[in-house]
DNA sequence: TTATTTTTGTTGTATTTGCAACAAAAAAAT
DNA sequence: ATTTTTTTGTTGCAAATACAACAAAAATAA
């Protein structure tokens, strides 16, 4: 059995572990960046969905959208029909890093890509979609309470 | 740009996330499976070449290892000829649950790659384990207190 | 309409994580 | 042979993480 998923954790925290040392310098706390872009990329997102995108639990993506918004990073608005709902949108503040964090992040997958053709990194992500698709189906299940059987 | 990495993120998490839920049955804390995993391949190894193999800050791997020890899974005994060294070896608690979490972690494995062609899979793992190498300079850079350019 | 279930958000608590700083052995350089 | 650097391991501390449990709004079912 080939270890993907070996492979898999080994890059992700070995990025996820880079990411954080460099971001200390914008004044971002650990794992904050991921919940940023995300806001970034969709102003008006819920903490909920950020939470089921970046596959973390509920709770500490509260926390740490909280610590966000307090930092001054990002807001949380109400939503004019729906008062259960809290909508995230970035400040200035936080506009004005985003494109430091898309930059580290591109950088990253330059290296990571070193040494792979075009053609290997159009098989690789679309391969990787695959799997995280397969992938999220369990999480969800497994994260509501639901037991796998194998 | 293709995101590469954030597919790897949050394939890594979701996993991850799975696998602490269901090893708890086994009485292992959050993370601990992946040291166990190391140590029962590689018994005699140390404690900080495991955190190297996993890609996790040596005092992390410390801590886990120390309450793997506490716990009885595993056992440190000094070497010989180098009084600075641990090596660490699964005890017969440790050993009796490595293939409950191999079992799971080949689970995981195949509803990962579900879909995907045997090629697809070697292409993969392929792709992957050059990724990883590339990714591992960066992180082991990085980790040494050294700042990366871009 | 009313009752039930799902969604969304929060807080309390325990545990994990990792940086900083230290110590001692071993290895390498002088 | 001595000094310097690297390797390996530890602890103090601050912060992130996630499970449990709760609450209230919204969506769905009755």
């Amino acid at each position: 059995m080939k270890e993907i998923l070996r492979e898999i954790g080994m890059i992700a925290r070995a990025l996820d572990s880079i990411s954080n040392i460099e971001f200390k310098e914008y004044d971002l706390t650990r794992g904050q960046y991921l919940y940023l872009v995300r806001i970034c990329e969709s102003p008006g997102i819920i903490q909920e969905k950020v939470a089921e995108l970046i596959k973390v639990d509920r709770t500490t993506a509260a926390r740490s959208i909280k610590k966000l918004e307090m930092n001054g990073f990002i807001v949380k608005k109400e939503d004019e029909h729906n008062k259960k709902i809290k909508k995230l949108y970035p400040t200035e503040k936080g506009r004005k890093i985003f494109p430091f964090i898309k930059r580290e992040n591109d950088h990253s997958n330059t290296v990571a890509l070193e040494g792979l053709s075009e053609e290997d990194i159009e098989n690789l992500f679309d391969l990787l979609q695959r799997v995280r698709r397969n992938v999220e189906k369990d999480w969800e299940f497994v994260k509501k309470g639901n037991k796998r059987s194998y």
